[in-house]
RNA sequence: GGCGCCGUACCCAAGUGGCUAAGGGAGCAGUCUGCAAAACUGCGAUGCGGCGGUUCGAACCCGCCCGGCGCCUCCA
Protein backbone atom coordinates (compact mmCIF):
# COMPACT_ATOMS: atom_id res chain seq x y z
CA UNK A 1 0.00 0.00 0.00
CA UNK A 2 0.94 3.32 -0.65
CA UNK A 3 2.34 6.16 2.11
CA UNK A 4 2.99 9.64 1.16
CA UNK A 5 4.53 12.52 2.79
CA UNK A 6 2.07 14.75 3.95
CA UNK A 7 2.50 18.61 4.32
CA UNK A 8 -0.40 19.02 6.60
CA UNK A 9 0.43 16.18 9.37
CA UNK A 10 3.95 16.41 8.25
CA UNK A 11 4.29 12.47 7.96
CA UNK A 12 4.06 9.98 5.79
CA UNK A 13 0.54 8.37 5.42
CA UNK A 14 -1.19 5.66 3.93
CA UNK A 15 -2.92 6.48 1.13
CA UNK A 16 -6.32 5.84 0.98
CA UNK A 17 -8.34 7.28 -1.44
CA UNK A 18 -12.11 8.76 -0.83
CA UNK A 19 -14.07 6.66 -3.38
CA UNK A 20 -12.36 3.01 -3.53
CA UNK A 21 -10.57 2.81 -6.93
CA UNK A 22 -10.82 6.16 -7.78
CA UNK A 23 -8.32 9.28 -7.02
CA UNK A 24 -8.85 12.77 -7.77
CA UNK A 25 -6.04 15.12 -7.40
CA UNK A 26 -4.90 18.43 -8.79
CA UNK A 27 -1.51 19.63 -9.11
CA UNK A 28 -0.54 23.75 -9.92
CA UNK A 29 0.72 24.04 -13.19
CA UNK A 30 2.55 26.95 -14.34
CA UNK A 31 2.11 30.56 -15.21
CA UNK A 32 2.37 31.14 -18.46
CA UNK A 33 4.17 34.21 -19.14
CA UNK A 34 7.66 32.57 -20.13
CA UNK A 35 9.50 28.90 -21.08
CA UNK A 36 9.29 26.52 -18.42
CA UNK A 37 12.73 25.62 -16.36
CA UNK A 38 13.66 22.77 -14.56
CA UNK A 39 12.07 23.29 -12.05
CA UNK A 40 8.77 22.90 -13.46
CA UNK A 41 10.07 19.84 -15.31
CA UNK A 42 11.08 18.41 -12.05
CA UNK A 43 6.96 19.45 -10.68
CA UNK A 44 5.51 18.07 -13.12
CA UNK A 45 7.49 14.68 -13.71
CA UNK A 46 6.74 14.13 -9.62
CA UNK A 47 3.57 14.30 -10.22
CA UNK A 48 3.56 12.54 -13.84
CA UNK A 49 4.85 9.60 -11.56
CA UNK A 50 2.45 9.84 -8.88
CA UNK A 51 -0.53 9.63 -11.14
CA UNK A 52 1.12 6.84 -13.14
CA UNK A 53 1.81 4.70 -9.76
CA UNK A 54 -1.46 4.88 -9.12
CA UNK A 55 -2.87 3.96 -12.14
CA UNK A 56 -0.69 1.07 -11.77
CA UNK A 57 -1.59 0.38 -8.51
CA UNK A 58 -5.20 -0.03 -10.22
CA UNK A 59 -6.69 3.71 -9.43
CA UNK A 60 -8.34 5.51 -12.22
CA UNK A 61 -7.22 8.90 -11.49
CA UNK A 62 -8.56 12.18 -12.31
CA UNK A 63 -6.04 14.00 -12.91
CA UNK A 64 -6.21 18.04 -12.90
CA UNK A 65 -3.17 20.69 -13.74
CA UNK A 66 -4.35 24.16 -14.24
CA UNK A 67 -2.60 26.89 -16.30
CA UNK A 68 -2.75 30.15 -14.85
CA UNK A 69 -3.52 32.62 -17.93
CA UNK A 70 -4.53 35.82 -15.74
CA UNK A 71 -1.77 37.73 -13.95
CA UNK A 72 0.41 39.88 -13.30
CA UNK A 73 3.61 38.77 -14.77
CA UNK A 74 1.79 38.35 -18.27
CA UNK A 75 0.21 41.86 -18.26
CA UNK A 76 3.59 42.79 -17.80
CA UNK A 77 5.32 40.92 -20.66
CA UNK A 78 2.49 41.51 -23.15
CA UNK A 79 2.74 45.25 -22.57
CA UNK A 80 6.89 44.68 -22.64
CA UNK A 81 6.39 43.28 -25.98
CA UNK A 82 3.38 45.29 -27.46
CA UNK A 83 1.00 42.23 -27.69
CA UNK A 84 -2.36 41.31 -26.03
CA UNK A 85 -2.36 38.73 -23.00
CA UNK A 86 -4.13 36.00 -25.10
CA UNK A 87 -1.08 35.86 -27.40
CA UNK A 88 1.47 35.71 -24.63
CA UNK A 89 -0.65 33.06 -23.14
CA UNK A 90 -1.41 31.14 -26.56
CA UNK A 91 2.87 31.08 -27.35
CA UNK A 92 3.50 29.81 -23.68
CA UNK A 93 0.77 27.03 -23.26
CA UNK A 94 1.77 25.49 -26.66
CA UNK A 95 5.66 25.90 -25.41
CA UNK A 96 4.38 23.93 -22.46
CA UNK A 97 2.84 21.13 -24.43
CA UNK A 98 6.32 21.22 -26.31
CA UNK A 99 8.51 20.75 -22.88
CA UNK A 100 6.36 18.21 -21.26
CA UNK A 101 5.85 16.32 -24.57
CA UNK A 102 9.56 15.75 -24.94
CA UNK A 103 10.11 14.80 -21.48
CA UNK A 104 7.58 12.48 -21.96
CA UNK A 105 5.04 13.64 -19.34
CA UNK A 106 1.16 13.17 -20.13
CA UNK A 107 -1.71 15.16 -20.38
CA UNK A 108 -3.70 15.78 -17.37
CA UNK A 109 -6.97 14.54 -17.76
CA UNK A 110 -8.53 17.84 -17.40
CA UNK A 111 -6.28 21.24 -18.07
CA UNK A 112 -8.24 24.37 -17.16
CA UNK A 113 -7.62 27.78 -17.60
CA UNK A 114 -8.52 30.26 -15.20
CA UNK A 115 -9.99 32.53 -17.89
CA UNK A 116 -12.43 29.77 -18.02
CA UNK A 117 -13.48 29.39 -15.18
CA UNK A 118 -14.52 33.15 -14.60
CA UNK A 119 -18.26 32.48 -13.36
CA UNK A 120 -16.98 29.82 -11.22
CA UNK A 121 -14.20 32.06 -9.64
CA UNK A 122 -16.43 34.86 -9.00
CA UNK A 123 -18.93 32.79 -6.99
CA UNK A 124 -16.75 31.13 -4.84
CA UNK A 125 -15.77 35.16 -3.93
CA UNK A 126 -19.40 36.11 -3.56
CA UNK A 127 -19.93 33.10 -1.38
CA UNK A 128 -16.84 34.26 1.06
CA UNK A 129 -18.34 37.86 0.98
CA UNK A 130 -21.53 36.50 2.32
CA UNK A 131 -20.15 34.56 4.46
CA UNK A 132 -18.39 37.61 5.84
CA UNK A 133 -15.56 35.98 5.65
CA UNK A 134 -14.29 38.68 2.74
CA UNK A 135 -14.40 41.99 2.84
CA UNK A 136 -14.65 44.80 -0.25
CA UNK A 137 -12.32 47.59 -0.41
CA UNK A 138 -13.29 49.65 -3.45
CA UNK A 139 -13.13 47.38 -6.28
CA UNK A 140 -10.70 44.96 -4.40
CA UNK A 141 -12.14 41.84 -2.50
CA UNK A 142 -10.18 40.53 0.07
CA UNK A 143 -10.09 37.16 2.17
CA UNK A 144 -9.95 37.92 6.29
CA UNK A 145 -7.57 35.94 7.77
CA UNK A 146 -8.69 36.38 11.13
CA UNK A 147 -12.20 34.57 10.01
CA UNK A 148 -10.42 31.53 9.28
CA UNK A 149 -8.74 30.21 12.82
CA UNK A 150 -6.89 27.90 11.23
CA UNK A 151 -4.89 29.91 9.27
CA UNK A 152 -1.23 28.62 8.95
CA UNK A 153 -1.94 24.86 9.63
CA UNK A 154 -0.47 23.88 6.53
CA UNK A 155 2.87 26.14 6.83
CA UNK A 156 2.97 25.64 10.24
CA UNK A 157 2.99 29.06 11.10
CA UNK A 158 1.34 31.57 13.39
CA UNK A 159 -0.01 34.56 11.66
CA UNK A 160 1.69 36.66 14.73
CA UNK A 161 5.13 35.39 13.61
CA UNK A 162 4.30 36.07 9.71
CA UNK A 163 3.28 39.68 11.00
CA UNK A 164 7.02 39.67 12.97
CA UNK A 165 8.55 39.39 9.64
CA UNK A 166 9.91 42.67 7.42
CA UNK A 167 7.07 43.26 5.18
CA UNK A 168 7.42 45.42 2.47
CA UNK A 169 4.60 47.51 1.62
CA UNK A 170 1.55 46.48 4.15
CA UNK A 171 -1.65 48.05 2.07
CA UNK A 172 -3.51 50.09 4.82
CA UNK A 173 -6.77 49.41 3.49
CA UNK A 174 -5.99 45.37 4.70
CA UNK A 175 -7.79 44.73 8.22
CA UNK A 176 -4.48 42.29 8.57
CA UNK A 177 -1.45 41.96 6.25
CA UNK A 178 -1.80 38.19 5.72
CA UNK A 179 -5.00 39.05 3.94
CA UNK A 180 -5.20 38.63 0.23
CA UNK A 181 -6.94 39.52 -2.43
CA UNK A 182 -9.91 36.99 -3.85
CA UNK A 183 -10.70 39.85 -6.30
CA UNK A 184 -8.55 42.77 -7.97
CA UNK A 185 -10.19 45.81 -9.57
CA UNK A 186 -8.64 45.96 -13.55
CA UNK A 187 -7.10 49.55 -14.37
CA UNK A 188 -7.79 50.41 -17.85
CA UNK A 189 -6.37 48.63 -20.39
CA UNK A 190 -6.02 45.48 -18.37
CA UNK A 191 -7.84 42.62 -19.09
CA UNK A 192 -11.09 42.62 -16.87
CA UNK A 193 -13.95 40.51 -16.43
CA UNK A 194 -17.04 41.68 -14.76
CA UNK A 195 -18.25 41.05 -10.82
CA UNK A 196 -20.72 42.50 -8.44
CA UNK A 197 -17.76 44.53 -7.31
CA UNK A 198 -16.78 46.19 -10.81
CA UNK A 199 -14.49 45.05 -13.78
CA UNK A 200 -11.41 43.43 -12.35
CA UNK A 201 -9.97 39.71 -12.38
CA UNK A 202 -8.89 37.04 -9.85
CA UNK A 203 -6.38 37.04 -7.35
CA UNK A 204 -3.85 34.54 -7.83
CA UNK A 205 -5.19 31.58 -5.39
CA UNK A 206 -8.84 31.83 -5.85
CA UNK A 207 -8.70 30.29 -9.17
CA UNK A 208 -7.33 27.24 -8.12
CA UNK A 209 -9.62 26.85 -5.50
CA UNK A 210 -12.68 27.54 -8.24
CA UNK A 211 -11.41 24.80 -10.49
CA UNK A 212 -10.23 22.37 -8.43
CA UNK A 213 -14.00 22.75 -6.61
CA UNK A 214 -15.75 22.60 -10.47
CA UNK A 215 -14.04 19.28 -11.49
CA UNK A 216 -12.99 17.52 -8.67
CA UNK A 217 -15.45 18.29 -6.01
CA UNK A 218 -15.04 20.08 -2.71
CA UNK A 219 -13.32 17.88 -1.35
CA UNK A 220 -10.29 15.72 -3.16
CA UNK A 221 -7.57 13.46 -2.33
CA UNK A 222 -4.61 14.92 -3.32
CA UNK A 223 -3.25 18.24 -4.24
CA UNK A 224 0.26 18.44 -5.24
CA UNK A 225 2.72 21.59 -6.08
CA UNK A 226 6.27 22.71 -5.53
CA UNK A 227 7.13 23.17 -2.33
CA UNK A 228 7.48 27.37 -2.38
CA UNK A 229 3.81 27.26 -2.77
CA UNK A 230 2.92 26.03 0.94
CA UNK A 231 3.14 29.71 1.75
CA UNK A 232 1.37 31.58 1.01
CA UNK A 233 -0.54 29.73 -2.35
CA UNK A 234 -1.48 26.48 -0.61
CA UNK A 235 -2.70 28.21 2.81
CA UNK A 236 -4.39 30.68 1.18
CA UNK A 237 -6.49 27.90 -1.10
CA UNK A 238 -7.24 25.98 2.00
CA UNK A 239 -8.15 29.06 4.34
CA UNK A 240 -10.36 30.28 1.19
CA UNK A 241 -11.74 26.92 0.05
CA UNK A 242 -12.39 25.45 3.97
CA UNK A 243 -14.02 28.95 4.65
CA UNK A 244 -16.55 28.47 1.86
CA UNK A 245 -17.45 25.49 2.23
CA UNK A 246 -17.12 24.19 5.69
CA UNK A 247 -15.15 20.75 4.47
CA UNK A 248 -11.68 19.78 4.07
CA UNK A 249 -10.28 20.59 1.03
CA UNK A 250 -7.80 18.33 -0.60
CA UNK A 251 -7.07 15.12 2.05
CA UNK A 252 -3.11 15.03 1.38
CA UNK A 253 -1.09 17.49 0.17
CA UNK A 254 2.35 16.97 -1.42
CA UNK A 255 5.23 18.92 -2.82
CA UNK A 256 8.40 18.26 -4.27
CA UNK A 257 11.29 20.12 -3.54
CA UNK A 258 13.29 22.41 -5.63
CA UNK A 259 16.01 22.15 -8.27
CA UNK A 260 19.44 23.81 -7.76
CA UNK A 261 22.31 25.21 -9.36
CA UNK A 262 25.75 25.12 -7.46
CA UNK A 263 23.40 24.58 -4.14
CA UNK A 264 21.32 27.62 -4.85
CA UNK A 265 17.71 27.74 -5.43
CA UNK A 266 16.88 27.66 -9.34
CA UNK A 267 14.64 30.86 -9.88
CA UNK A 268 13.60 33.58 -12.03
CA UNK A 269 14.43 35.96 -9.68
CA UNK A 270 18.35 34.76 -9.25
CA UNK A 271 19.01 34.34 -12.85
CA UNK A 272 20.08 31.36 -12.59
CA UNK A 273 18.19 28.69 -14.33
CA UNK A 274 18.12 26.58 -17.47
CA UNK A 275 14.95 26.25 -19.42
CA UNK A 276 13.71 22.92 -20.52
CA UNK A 277 14.29 23.55 -24.13
CA UNK A 278 17.88 24.67 -23.72
CA UNK A 279 18.49 21.31 -22.41
CA UNK A 280 16.80 19.92 -25.42
CA UNK A 281 18.46 22.05 -27.77
CA UNK A 282 22.08 21.92 -26.34
CA UNK A 283 22.31 18.07 -26.31
CA UNK A 284 23.91 15.81 -29.10
CA UNK A 285 21.02 13.57 -28.30
CA UNK A 286 17.68 12.87 -30.41
CA UNK A 287 14.75 14.07 -28.17
CA UNK A 288 13.71 10.93 -27.34
CA UNK A 289 16.95 10.19 -25.45
CA UNK A 290 17.67 13.48 -24.03
CA UNK A 291 13.85 13.20 -22.33
CA UNK A 292 14.82 9.87 -20.64
CA UNK A 293 17.94 11.20 -19.92
CA UNK A 294 16.58 14.22 -17.60
CA UNK A 295 13.94 12.09 -16.64
CA UNK A 296 16.59 9.31 -15.65
CA UNK A 297 18.40 12.10 -13.69
CA UNK A 298 15.27 13.97 -12.12
CA UNK A 299 13.72 10.82 -10.97
CA UNK A 300 17.00 9.49 -9.51
CA UNK A 301 17.05 11.80 -5.95
CA UNK A 302 13.92 11.17 -3.72
CA UNK A 303 10.94 14.50 -4.88
CA UNK A 304 11.72 16.10 -1.59
CA UNK A 305 15.12 16.18 -1.59
CA UNK A 306 16.93 18.92 -3.17
CA UNK A 307 18.65 17.86 -6.56
CA UNK A 308 21.24 20.06 -7.87
CA UNK A 309 21.74 20.03 -11.90
CA UNK A 310 24.74 19.87 -13.78
CA UNK A 311 26.02 18.46 -17.59
CA UNK A 312 27.76 15.85 -15.31
CA UNK A 313 25.03 14.46 -13.77
CA UNK A 314 22.64 14.05 -17.27
CA UNK A 315 25.69 12.91 -18.51
CA UNK A 316 25.81 9.84 -15.65
CA UNK A 317 21.98 9.55 -16.16
CA UNK A 318 22.97 9.10 -19.56
CA UNK A 319 25.65 6.30 -19.27
CA UNK A 320 23.52 4.59 -16.55
CA UNK A 321 20.69 4.21 -18.86
CA UNK A 322 23.00 3.09 -21.59
CA UNK A 323 23.51 -0.10 -19.60
CA UNK A 324 20.36 -0.84 -20.23
CA UNK A 325 19.47 -0.39 -23.49
CA UNK A 326 22.97 -2.55 -23.79
CA UNK A 327 21.27 -5.17 -22.31
CA UNK A 328 18.35 -4.79 -24.56
CA UNK A 329 20.12 -5.07 -27.45
CA UNK A 330 21.58 -8.72 -26.21
CA UNK A 331 18.03 -9.92 -25.34
CA UNK A 332 16.52 -9.38 -29.07
CA UNK A 333 19.74 -11.50 -30.34
CA UNK A 334 18.30 -15.32 -31.69
CA UNK A 335 18.26 -17.26 -28.48
CA UNK A 336 17.70 -21.46 -27.69
CA UNK A 337 14.21 -22.80 -26.77
CA UNK A 338 15.76 -23.84 -23.53
CA UNK A 339 18.36 -21.84 -21.57
CA UNK A 340 19.87 -22.95 -18.23
CA UNK A 341 19.46 -19.63 -16.20
CA UNK A 342 15.14 -19.82 -16.85
CA UNK A 343 14.28 -20.92 -13.82
CA UNK A 344 16.77 -18.32 -12.03
CA UNK A 345 15.59 -15.48 -14.07
CA UNK A 346 11.95 -15.86 -13.62
CA UNK A 347 12.28 -15.40 -10.08
CA UNK A 348 14.85 -12.39 -10.38
CA UNK A 349 11.59 -10.75 -12.25
CA UNK A 350 9.16 -11.43 -9.45
CA UNK A 351 11.83 -10.43 -6.87
CA UNK A 352 12.30 -7.08 -8.91
CA UNK A 353 8.44 -6.70 -9.03
CA UNK A 354 8.05 -6.83 -5.43
CA UNK A 355 10.89 -4.49 -4.45
CA UNK A 356 10.04 -2.29 -7.03
CA UNK A 357 6.53 -2.21 -5.77
CA UNK A 358 7.92 -1.43 -2.19
CA UNK A 359 9.77 1.32 -2.92
CA UNK A 360 7.08 2.72 -5.03
CA UNK A 361 5.17 2.50 -2.20
CA UNK A 362 7.57 4.11 0.42
CA UNK A 363 6.53 7.70 -0.62
CA UNK A 364 7.28 6.93 -4.45
CA UNK A 365 10.87 6.08 -3.39
CA UNK A 366 12.00 6.39 -7.23
CA UNK A 367 16.16 5.97 -6.31
CA UNK A 368 15.27 2.90 -5.30
CA UNK A 369 12.89 1.66 -7.46
CA UNK A 370 15.62 2.35 -10.18
CA UNK A 371 18.07 0.31 -8.43
CA UNK A 372 15.98 -2.54 -8.61
CA UNK A 373 15.93 -2.18 -12.20
CA UNK A 374 19.85 -1.62 -12.51
CA UNK A 375 19.45 -5.22 -9.98
CA UNK A 376 17.81 -6.57 -12.51
CA UNK A 377 20.00 -5.55 -15.41
CA UNK A 378 23.10 -7.45 -13.22
CA UNK A 379 20.41 -10.55 -13.24
CA UNK A 380 20.07 -10.40 -16.81
CA UNK A 381 23.49 -9.94 -18.03
CA UNK A 382 24.23 -13.14 -16.08
CA UNK A 383 21.73 -14.85 -16.73
CA UNK A 384 22.61 -14.24 -20.68
CA UNK A 385 25.92 -16.16 -19.69
CA UNK A 386 24.15 -18.89 -18.42
CA UNK A 387 22.10 -19.50 -21.66
CA UNK A 388 18.58 -17.81 -21.83
CA UNK A 389 15.76 -18.85 -23.54
CA UNK A 390 13.55 -17.05 -26.39
CA UNK A 391 10.90 -17.10 -24.32
CA UNK A 392 13.06 -15.73 -20.93
CA UNK A 393 14.57 -12.94 -22.84
CA UNK A 394 10.91 -11.60 -23.56
CA UNK A 395 9.80 -11.96 -19.97
CA UNK A 396 12.65 -9.81 -18.65
CA UNK A 397 12.17 -7.40 -21.31
CA UNK A 398 8.56 -7.12 -20.53
CA UNK A 399 9.53 -6.50 -17.11
CA UNK A 400 11.70 -4.10 -17.81
CA UNK A 401 9.03 -2.13 -20.25
CA UNK A 402 6.04 -2.65 -17.44
CA UNK A 403 8.00 -1.27 -14.47
CA UNK A 404 9.59 1.37 -16.55
CA UNK A 405 6.47 2.12 -17.66
CA UNK A 406 5.60 3.90 -14.32
CA UNK A 407 8.86 6.10 -14.60
CA UNK A 408 8.12 6.65 -18.10
CA UNK A 409 11.77 5.23 -18.80
CA UNK A 410 12.44 2.00 -21.00
CA UNK A 411 9.38 2.11 -22.97
CA UNK A 412 9.31 0.21 -26.13
CA UNK A 413 9.18 3.27 -28.98
CA UNK A 414 11.56 4.05 -27.54
CA UNK A 415 13.91 1.16 -27.70
CA UNK A 416 15.66 1.85 -30.87
CA UNK A 417 16.69 5.23 -29.55
CA UNK A 418 20.12 4.91 -30.51
CA UNK A 419 19.37 4.75 -33.59
CA UNK A 420 17.05 7.47 -34.30
CA UNK A 421 18.29 10.05 -36.78
CA UNK A 422 18.50 13.13 -34.88
CA UNK A 423 15.67 15.16 -36.55
CA UNK A 424 16.14 18.96 -38.37
CA UNK A 425 17.63 21.73 -36.77
CA UNK A 426 20.90 23.68 -36.07
CA UNK A 427 23.83 22.64 -34.75
CA UNK A 428 25.08 19.28 -33.36
CA UNK A 429 21.62 17.80 -33.98
CA UNK A 430 21.53 18.68 -36.98
CA UNK A 431 25.03 17.88 -38.18
CA UNK A 432 24.21 14.30 -36.73
CA UNK A 433 21.71 13.92 -38.93
CA UNK A 434 23.61 13.82 -41.66
CA UNK A 435 25.85 11.33 -40.66
CA UNK A 436 26.09 7.98 -41.97
CA UNK A 437 23.15 6.02 -43.08
CA UNK A 438 22.33 2.28 -41.51
CA UNK A 439 23.46 1.12 -45.33
CA UNK A 440 26.92 2.75 -45.02
CA UNK A 441 27.13 1.47 -41.82
CA UNK A 442 26.15 -1.99 -42.48
CA UNK A 443 28.66 -2.03 -45.72
CA UNK A 444 31.54 -1.21 -43.74
CA UNK A 445 31.18 -3.46 -40.26
CA UNK A 446 30.72 -6.54 -43.37
CA UNK A 447 34.31 -5.03 -44.84
CA UNK A 448 35.62 -5.10 -41.69
CA UNK A 449 34.33 -8.61 -40.92
CA UNK A 450 35.70 -9.92 -44.32
CA UNK A 451 39.29 -7.98 -43.51
CA UNK A 452 39.26 -9.60 -39.86
CA UNK A 453 38.73 -12.92 -41.44
CA UNK A 454 41.44 -12.95 -43.65
CA UNK A 455 43.73 -11.69 -40.83
CA UNK A 456 44.09 -7.93 -42.46
CA UNK A 457 43.58 -6.23 -38.48
CA UNK A 458 45.51 -3.07 -39.68
CA UNK A 459 42.25 -2.27 -42.41
CA UNK A 460 39.68 -4.12 -39.69
CA UNK A 461 40.79 -1.32 -37.57
CA UNK A 462 41.02 1.45 -39.92
CA UNK A 463 37.50 0.63 -40.43
CA UNK A 464 36.44 1.08 -37.09
CA UNK A 465 37.94 4.02 -36.29
CA UNK A 466 35.88 5.56 -39.11
CA UNK A 467 32.95 4.58 -37.69
CA UNK A 468 34.21 5.68 -34.08
CA UNK A 469 34.80 8.92 -35.83
CA UNK A 470 31.19 9.19 -36.94
CA UNK A 471 30.29 8.36 -33.12
CA UNK A 472 29.65 4.35 -33.85
CA UNK A 473 30.66 1.71 -31.29
CA UNK A 474 31.15 -1.41 -32.73
CA UNK A 475 30.64 -5.07 -30.24
CA UNK A 476 31.79 -8.23 -31.52
CA UNK A 477 29.35 -11.23 -30.98
CA UNK A 478 31.51 -14.19 -30.10
CA UNK A 479 30.42 -15.90 -33.36
CA UNK A 480 32.55 -13.43 -34.97
CA UNK A 481 29.42 -10.62 -36.15
CA UNK A 482 28.87 -7.77 -34.77
CA UNK A 483 26.55 -5.04 -33.45
CA UNK A 484 26.77 -1.43 -33.44
CA UNK A 485 25.12 1.25 -31.60
CA UNK A 486 25.34 5.21 -32.00
C1' G B 1 13.34 37.56 14.53
C1' G B 2 9.86 33.08 13.38
C1' C B 3 9.38 28.21 10.86
C1' G B 4 11.96 24.29 8.37
C1' C B 5 15.57 21.31 5.59
C1' C B 6 20.32 19.18 4.46
C1' G B 7 25.65 17.31 5.43
C1' U B 8 26.62 9.05 3.70
C1' A B 9 32.98 6.70 -0.57
C1' C B 10 36.27 10.61 -6.07
C1' C B 11 31.00 12.23 -7.91
C1' C B 12 25.53 11.29 -7.68
C1' A B 13 22.41 8.82 -4.20
C1' A B 14 19.22 5.05 -0.97
C1' G B 15 19.16 3.58 4.00
C1' U B 16 16.69 6.71 9.63
C1' G B 17 17.78 1.59 15.99
C1' G B 18 20.39 -4.49 15.23
C1' C B 19 22.40 -9.47 9.28
C1' U B 20 28.43 -7.93 5.08
C1' A B 21 26.05 0.76 4.96
C1' A B 22 21.54 -0.35 -1.63
C1' G B 23 22.17 1.28 -6.60
C1' G B 24 24.47 4.29 -10.46
C1' G B 25 28.71 7.08 -12.56
C1' A B 26 34.02 7.50 -12.66
C1' G B 27 38.66 4.63 -11.42
C1' C B 28 41.95 0.33 -10.91
C1' A B 29 42.87 -5.03 -11.65
C1' G B 30 41.33 -9.66 -13.91
C1' U B 31 38.32 -12.95 -17.43
C1' C B 32 36.73 -12.75 -22.56
C1' U B 33 38.72 -10.54 -27.35
C1' G B 34 43.64 -10.46 -32.87
C1' C B 35 43.14 -5.62 -30.35
C1' A B 36 38.80 -3.26 -28.70
C1' A B 37 33.70 -2.58 -27.13
C1' A B 38 30.10 -4.74 -24.09
C1' A B 39 29.49 -8.15 -20.19
C1' C B 40 31.15 -10.65 -15.91
C1' U B 41 34.47 -11.02 -11.42
C1' G B 42 37.32 -8.52 -7.81
C1' C B 43 39.08 -3.85 -5.24
C1' G B 44 37.19 0.68 -3.09
C1' A B 45 33.53 4.44 3.26
C1' U B 46 36.13 -0.34 10.40
C1' G B 47 32.79 4.30 8.89
C1' C B 48 27.94 7.87 7.60
C1' G B 49 30.11 16.83 9.23
C1' G B 50 32.33 17.27 14.67
C1' C B 51 31.84 16.42 20.00
C1' G B 52 29.05 14.53 23.88
C1' G B 53 24.66 11.66 25.63
C1' U B 54 20.53 7.81 25.68
C1' U B 55 20.73 2.39 24.59
C1' C B 56 22.79 -4.34 25.27
C1' G B 57 23.31 -1.95 20.37
C1' A B 58 22.95 4.43 16.50
C1' A B 59 24.60 6.83 10.16
C1' C B 60 19.67 6.43 12.13
C1' C B 61 17.05 8.96 18.86
C1' C B 62 18.56 13.53 22.17
C1' G B 63 21.82 17.94 23.07
C1' C B 64 25.54 21.28 21.59
C1' C B 65 28.78 22.91 17.76
C1' C B 66 30.59 23.50 12.53
C1' G B 67 29.21 23.95 7.40
C1' G B 68 25.37 24.62 3.50
C1' C B 69 20.36 25.84 2.10
C1' G B 70 15.01 27.01 1.93
C1' C B 71 10.35 29.61 3.38
C1' C B 72 8.33 34.00 5.88
C1' U B 73 7.52 38.78 -0.87
C1' C B 74 6.12 36.64 -7.16
C1' C B 75 8.30 31.74 -7.53
C1' A B 76 7.76 24.39 -9.40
Amino acid sequence: MLRVYNTLTGSKEPFESMVPGKVRMYVCGVTVYDYSHIGHARSALVFDVLRRYLEYSGFAVEFAKNFTDVDDKIIKRATEQGVSCDQITATYIKAYYDDMDRLGVRRATLEPRATEHMADIVALVETLVAKGMAYRVEGDVYFEVDRYPMYGRLSKRKRDDLQAGARVDVDERKRHPMDFALWKGSKPGEPSWDSPWGPGRPGWHIECSAMAMRHLGETFDIHGGGMDLIFPHHENEIAQSCGATGKEFARYWVHNGFVQINQEKMSKSLGNFFTIREIFDKSEWPDAVTGEMLRYFLLSTHYRSPLDFSDQSLAEAKNALNGLYDLFERLKEPAPAHGAADEHMREANTRTRQAFVEAMDDDLNTPNAIATLQKLRCEANKALEAGLSAQGRRAVRDEFRSLGSVLGLLQPDQWQFKRQKADEGSGVRGALANILSDDEIAGKIAARLAAKQSKNYALADQLRAELAAEGITIEDRPDGTSRWKR
